[in-house]
RNA sequence: UGCCCGAUGGUGUAAUUGGCAACACGUCUGACUCUGGAUCAGAAAAGUCCAGGUUCGAACCCUGGUCGGGCAACCA
């Protein structure tokens, strides 16, 4: 009979955060008559980060899950911080993450006239007033969160006279500051954003939209509420600092409000994430001053950085579906993000072969000249990921990690005297060693047991390890981009005293141009992701080409031999 | 020292709305493994910020504190 019954049953078991609640209590109630219209506003200053795709997979995941619509709305009420550049952004972000807004994508702009003359109706009313002071003025008046403010001596002037200035003002025949429109409300209000809150300010500036049509802009709050309402949005989901904007919210609603439907506004707490920083301010720093290559810097929070990173919408999807939705300030261990990526990057990669600190092992026992192509499977948690051939030589690249001239006791891997499986071929020993004149190890020389090729059923030798390998003679040449978090403190934002900036990671990107890739990778195209057998998974970096291939490492694979010597 | 919001294992989120505090990540064992990955089995870890109260029974309701966050842009 309820909307409840008509949920899928895994659905149903699953407990509701509050918000869901809020929504299903609507439709028992019939407020909406069952509908369920949301909207993602953003405002197009900045480029979207992993906090935004929470605001994201949340609005357009209930409008989902209620069968109802979410919008896609620009915030674009400030024309001087905003741009079409980060229109275009944001709409490539939002697909991305693989959303479908309803309709074509709204704007606020695209309400000035409507708010223009509701401004005029609040002034016809008497509850909007210009005021003349400067804003020093304005902002003294205000008073304190502990003691109330003063009101303008403007305040009082008579309807027509408000009228007549306003109307100037949307002439343009002010310059900027000189004038603002003020809601008349209460300068004794505990709530500041009620202290007779500016609604409309003057600024020649263009806007990326209307040009230079309008000399006006409307605030933020005089804007927003009334967006939600002309779309017919019926839960307005926000962040937390918005919680005490939600007076002025309703109350503008009610000055222009004549029917039963009003949207309401409902705030939870916005996304931290541990070992970053997240504000639109911070992140236009790092680019800014050089310390990132730009928004999508693969070490980047911003969706941009984390799709060139090698996520995938599907993880951050899952992310955001598992971090919740409360109203608690959080702080979400970037170790959470790892795990889904790669939960996800685990059933869906094929595995290929890379060494990145290549060290030459040589098989004696190898005929010369001699190339034989070994069976590998493409992804073994995927049975539908079928298999490749990968040619094995005489001449191999192991990585320099896994070799030991005096080993611990717990290593697995090759050592004077010790066999090993080389991934898919055969197993071998390694018999002695060269360094060259720095003593860095330069070749490892070893024998390999015929009879122990992969899948030949032949009963196999016992080995503690496998290793991962690529043929000297066909190996392709490849730059291997290690990124790691940006910041070495959990909490880089946090310190009264400190700058962020003062935390960051100096090894957050170490280049490796000496990396030898199996001959399959060769053809692999940008944005193709990989796991790197043994090592991490990787993705094909947007500069890399055809014969200088680029790789970035998306995260590495979990590591117990690495926490082992921790 | 005003107003608003919040407080549950290390982290995050639950608790059928007053009925044995659960799930996930992380951590630690062990099994398995031609990836020290994955997978599987198990363990440790909170007695719900504090103090009172109501109740047969409180994480949940009441009172008073404590701590944390937000609010004084012509930003959003």
């Amino acid at each position: 009979m309820s909307l409840l019954s008509d949920l899928p049953r895994d659905e149903e078991k699953r407990s509701l955060h509050f918000i869901e609640q809020i929504i299903e209590e609507d439709n028992l109630s019939n407020k909406h008559q069952g509908r369920v219209h949301t909207r993602f506003p953003p405002e197009p200053n900045g480029y979207l980060h992993i906090g935004h795709a929470k605001s994201i997979c949340l609005n357009f995941g209930v409008a989902e899950k209620y069968g109802g619509k979410c919008n896609l709305r620009f915030d674009d009420t400030n024309p001087e911080k905003e741009e079409e550049e980060y229109v275009q952004s944001i709409m490539e972000d939002v697909r991305w993450l693989g959303f479908q807004w309803d309709n074509e994508p709204y704007y606020a702009s695209d309400y000035f006239q409507q708010l223009y003359e509701w401004a005029v109706l609040l002034i016809k009313k008497g509850v909007a007033y210009v005021d003349d002071q400067p804003q020093e003025m304005i902002s003294q008046q205000r008073g304190t969160p502990t003691r109330p403010g003063i009101e303008s001596p403007f305040r009082t002037r008579s309807i027509e006279e408000n009228l007549h200035l306003f109307e100037a003002m949307k002439r343009g025949e002010f310059p900027n500051g000189s004038r603002v429109l003020r809601a008349k409300i209460d300068m004794s209000s505990p709530n500041m954003h009620m202290r007779d809150p500016v609604m409309y300010r003057i600024l020649h500036a263009e806007h990326h939209r209307t040009g230079n049509i309008w000399k006006i802009y409307p605030m933020y709050d005089f804007a927003h509420g009334q967006s939600d309402y002309i779309e017919g949005i019926t839960h307005s989901l926000c962040t937390l600092e918005f919680e005490v904007h939600r007076p002025l919210y309703d109350w503008f609603l009610d000055q222009i409000i004549e029917t039963e439907y009003r949207p309401r506004q409902i705030e939870f707490a916005r996304l931290n994430l541990s070992y970053t920083v997240m504000s639109k301010r911070k992140l236009l720093e790092l680019v800014q001053k050089g310390i990132v290559k730009g928004w999508d810097d693969p070490r980047m929070p911003t969706i941009a950085g984390l799709r060139r990173r090698g996520y995938t919408p599907a993880s951050i999807r899952n992310f955001s579906d598992r971090i919740g939705v409360a109203k608690r300030d959080n702080v979400i261990d970037v170790g959470l993000l790892e795990f889904v990526l790669r939960e996800d990057l685990n059933k869906t990669t094929n595995r290929v072969m890379a060494v990145l600190n290549p060290v030459r092992l040589v098989i004696t026992n190898y005929p010369e000249g001699q190339t034989e192509w070994v069976e590998l499977e493409n992804n073994p948690e995927d049975t539908e990921s079928g298999s490749r051939h990968v040619p094995f030589g005489r001449e191999l690249y192991i990585e320099k990690d896994d070799f030991m001239i005096d080993p611990p006791k717990k290593y697995f891997r090759l050592a004077p005297d010790r066999e090993v499986r080389l991934k898919g071929a055969y197993v071998v020993k390694a018999v002695r060693y060269e360094l060259d004149d720095k003593g860095e190890l330069s070749t490892i020389y070893g024998v390999y047991d015929p009879e122990t090729k992969s899948g030949s059923g032949t009963k196999q030798p016992k080995v503690k390890g496998t290793l991962h390998w690529v043929d000297a003679s066909s190996a392709v040449d490849a730059e291997v981009r290690l990124y790691d978090r940006l910041f070495m403190d959990e909490d880089p934002a946090g310190h009264k005293d400190r700058d962020a900036l003062d935390f960051l990671n100096p090894d957050s990107l170490v280049i490796l141009k000496n990396c030898k890739v199996e001959p399959s990778l060769a053809q692999a195209q940008i944005g193709d992701t990989f796991q790197f057998q043994r090592i991490g998974y990787f993705c094909v970096d947007t500069e890399s080409q055809k014969d200088a291939l680029v790789f970035n490492r998306t995260v590495p694979l979990r590591d117990n031999w690495a926490k082992l010597n921790k």
